[in-house]
DNA sequence: AAGCACCGCAACCGCATCATT
DNA sequence: GAATGATGCGGTTGCGGTGCT
């Protein structure tokens, strides 16, 4: 059996104050992350270490960027949350200044409703019947994705709320009487601002350019912020083919 | 103005994963 | 390979703010 993180009987629980969040930023700034089992006493917090790390992470972080999230930030959010999942910290990790919480409540209270909206199954990325029609007309329209089309400003068709087929359900394109959705030629990009490598996602294959190179990494997670073995997982959405 | 409902965010909790011995 | 400790992650909760009646 596991010791508990930190004895919880010696320490403060709920919300910071600014003496404590005074301390944690000193002692970081002087002796950096880590150690975060032994930094509340160094530091002369009555917080448990875990708790520290949270706030330092999610929020006395010099470097986190506050405020709303742009429409490209949104779109990436999506993107990369049909790629990987509920996999906040990978997703959190190519927003520069965002954190995995942050973005994690970003969808919970704004980006799921607004797929939602528009028909998409946020669990999925899976259209459902109404909005496929919706989706192939406003496609024939016009070239925008649908999520730029729809997220954008004006006349967006979040503003006319969507029927969806089957509660909770996921709705197959075929038991919707959809017609077969096309052979996926999607082409979605992911590139690291300190890297000019790429993975290209193109036919359903995830080609990884570092593979040619066979480095031969003990880390489980790649420069990319995740796995190949994650990525491989990835299975393409209909979110995705929204982008295509 | 008061009560209520809803929403967003910060924080907590439990489990998973990694590193070390 | 097993055991143990430290850290990281994702789901969930609870509180405070805001808008509506």
């Amino acid at each position: 059996m596991r010791k508990p993180c930190c004895d919880k009987q010696d320490t403060n629980k709920g919300a910071w104050s600014k003496q404590e969040d005074q301390k944690l930023i000193d002692y970081v700034r002087k002796h950096g992350e880590g150690c975060w089992r032994t930094l509340p006493q160094a530091a002369g917090l009555l917080r448990c270490g875990k708790s520290c790390r949270l706030r330092w992470i999610n929020y006395l972080r010099p470097d986190l960027k506050r405020g709303n999230f742009g429409e490209d930030e949104e779109d990436l959010i999506i993107k990369l949350h049909a790629l990987l999942g509920n996999r906040w910290s990978l997703i959190a990790g190519r927003l520069p200044g965002r954190t995995d919480n942050e973005v994690k409540n970003y969808w919970n209270s704004h980006l799921r409703r607004k797929l939602m909206n528009m028909g998409v199954d946020p669990n999925n990325h899976r259209l459902t019947l109404q909005t496929s029609r919706f989706h192939n007309q406003e496609h024939n329209n016009n070239n925008l994705p649908i999520h730029k089309a729809a997220l954008g400003s004006g006349g967006t068709p979040a503003n006319q709320p969507v029927k969806i087929c089957n509660d909770q359900q996921q709705v197959s394109d075929e038991s919707c009487g959809c017609e077969q959705l096309p052979d996926l030629n999607l082409d979605l990009t992911i590139t690291t601002p300190s890297s000019t490598s790429t993975y290209s996602i193109h036919n359903n294959n995830i080609i990884d350019p570092s593979s040619i190179h066979n480095n031969k990494t003990n880390n489980k997670h790649t420069q990319f912020g995740f796995s190949r073995d994650q990525a491989e997982s990835i299975a393409p959405s209909s979110t995705l083919l929204l982008f295509h």
